[in-house]
DNA sequence: TCTCTTTAGTCCATAATCTGTACATAATCC
DNA sequence: GGATTATGTACAGATTATGGACTAAAGAGA
């Protein structure tokens, strides 16, 4: 539904900034001339909006580039690390973390902090956070980095600014305060981590869906570059799809849900960690082939009905099923194979994630980058 | 993501006519100074917009209206019926369909055409199609309205211009193009239905997941009030979401989707209509509760799945689950109510489609009402 | 080496649009 | 009937983008 606010001068100088960065960070460092083309504004609004943006410390000029065969060569304009940066932070069941982004995408820190946060005091650990982020934010302005927001990535729903439901932390209905008083948003690991494969993935893609696999599972669609959140915010629950309906008793009350057959608990049994199910399939052991089959299986329907209501451009394992996937990737792609029949031309593209473990702390860094670009006006003040 | 096109003075313009024009739509009839208000913009501005669209004859001012107690009453500016229109058009199994809505959501003019178009072919079809636009499109114009655009609803997937597969139709891969030179647009039968509910519904509501149950299973969600399409088109294929992973055979090539248990066939089984289906259920056929509570429970498996992963606001059963929907309401809301558990406040609301068979023609007219609200100026040549 | 051509980027007068204040209008209150 | 209050319009002023002229910087060709 169309913004209902009215556009103003101030408003058209704001969105044009932001389209020109947003031009930038698309498709790459261009010079002002190349802006103007690909804008449709003109040369000169052009080096007026780059000029702001220069100014602002958002993006830099490179040396002469040569563009053409003849005529003057114009300087490429590209995002700058130099002076902007924002800050991504994750409470998970074992640590804490931060990490600092600047917007040339360079992870500037990071900070992991172990805990045991199960069925912790949310105060407490906030408290905790909020020292980490204390630490961090210092120690990057005495870089001169300034640090133009942060977001959370927490391992359950968030609804608003609202901590619906954490089940492993044992957190029901937190609200959550920003640790600084910097912009603040707080969001699911699994869309979090979604947008970490979107701006750190090596296989760059504006169309895809992460299935983050961990205690619980979790999924984050990316549609256009933009997470989908459904009404609420609750979208992507895979972990809760019903792979047979008369299956075990799951924790949510429901039965028969992916989380029993392909959850962390459900593929470890009692082996200690992810590290020791590894060695195990690498020895060729056969309970534990068992195993990665059955969730795969599992993992195959679940996505099956994923695929059929979500439309995913592709999909991309990450969390514990980032190491399992050798293991995982014929089962899941024969079942989405099998099933998704002739609905359409080609299922989509089954991937492993590259980034590990910190997909979320540094996807919530780009959720902040993200804003910053679609409205740099707003955050620093132009 | 930002689109990339500058903002200039005239789309500076264009987007306060949209703005306006868009407010009145949403929150119904206002004077200037309360769109004013509402907008942002000064009533100078509004004042000058509203000119224009006044000109254009999509609002209208209505006698002076009370607006406080005291001071000069304002007229109210409404959105106009009388000289813009749009056309919906459908093509169903046995019937082709076409109607004229005016921009005040008056149905101006309907047309059915019986037709058994089961394995038609598409190129005579369309050219059936094309004749009954002529004609209503010609009336339309007599009386004195101006068609804007048209939108044509089909039982089966599309990505962009493309019908992908309507195999009820017995169609696969054929480009449609516009009956007429309209602006013209294609889409999912049941992305369809659900803006004809959004649209015409009594319920108005932004947010909701709108489930079309015909001979196959489609689903439209709307997420503030827009149909959420995914990355090619094809999302909301709820009929092919997984209920039991070792289930009958699908024609789809999958094994145990919904439609096997809840398609328009599963219900009826050898009756010949759904209106017979109803009277044995009213006269308490065993046989006939029993395949609507299988179908009740199949439902509320797979909208289960739905709700985890789509997160829509509230759920509206539409097509042949509307008559059926006094025995299938149970089965469904008790499926929803013990599987989603405690993973969120409270399920989502189940509600049931009051605009009947023409859902989907009407949304079609309103997907082009939509976009002329979204964009007047490039649709009216403001 | 000098000049021509080509492209990049800036300058400045002009145009488009919105803002803000002043004002005419129209109703109620007392 | 005058005071009050709110609507809607007029007009000067502010903001921002445009477009053509101009400067800058490089290669091509003589």
């Amino acid at each position: 539904m169309a913004a209902s606010r009215g556009v103003r001068h101030d408003s058209m100088r704001a969105r044009n900034l932001a389209v020109v960065l947003g031009t930038i960070h698309r498709s790459g460092p261009h010079t002002r001339a190349a802006l103007a083309e690909l804008t449709g504004l003109t040369k000169t609004t052009v080096s007026s909006l780059v000029g702001d943006l220069l100014e602002a410390g958002v993006v830099a000029e490179s040396d002469a580039v040569r563009a053409g065969e003849r005529g003057r060569p114009g300087k490429a304009v590209s995002l700058s690390g130099r002076r902007v940066a924002t800050l991504g932070l994750e409470i998970n069941i074992d640590y804490l973390a931060a990490c600092v982004v600047d917007l040339s995408r360079t992870v500037r820190m990071r900070r992991t902090r172990p805990a045991d946060n199960r069925n912790s005091d949310p105060a407490a650990t906030l408290e905790e956070l909020r020292g980490l982020v204390k630490e961090i934010t210092a120690e990057a302005e005495r870089t001169g980095l300034r640090i133009t927001g942060a977001a959370l990535a927490v391992p359950g729903t968030v609804e608003g600014d609202l901590l619906r439901s954490a089940p492993h932390l044992g957190w029901r209905d937190v609200r959550v305060e920003g640790p600084t008083d910097l912009p603040f948003a707080i969001d699911n690991e699994a869309n979090l981590a979604a947008l970490g494969e979107l701006w750190f993935g090596s296989r760059a893609a504006v169309d895809f869906l992460y299935v983050s696999g961990e205690i619980g599972i979790g999924a984050g669609l990316v549609v256009g570059g933009t997470v989908f959140r459904g009404t609420l915010g609750l979208a992507g629950e895979l972990g809760h799809v019903v792979v047979r309906p008369d299956g075990p008793g799951c924790r949510c009350g429901g039965r028969g849900c992916l989380e029993v057959y392909a959850g962390q608990d459900a593929l470890l049994g009692t082996l200690p960690t992810v590290a020791s199910l590894v060695s195990l399939l690498e020895s060729g052991d056969r309970r534990a082939l068992a195993a990665c089959r059955r969730a795969g299986h599992a993992l195959g329907v679940a996505l099956t009905s994923a695929v059929h209501l979500l439309d995913p451009g592709r999909i991309v394992l990450g969390g514990i099923y980032a190491p399992l996937y050798r293991w995982l990737e014929e089962p899941v792609a024969a079942g989405l194979g099998d099933r998704l029949g002739q609905m359409r031309g080609t299922p989509p593209t089954l991937l492993v994630s590259e980034i590990g473990p910190d997909a979320a702390v540094l996807g919530a860094a780009g959720l902040v980058i993200q804003r910053l670009i679609a409205e740099p006006a707003g955050v620093l003040g132009l």
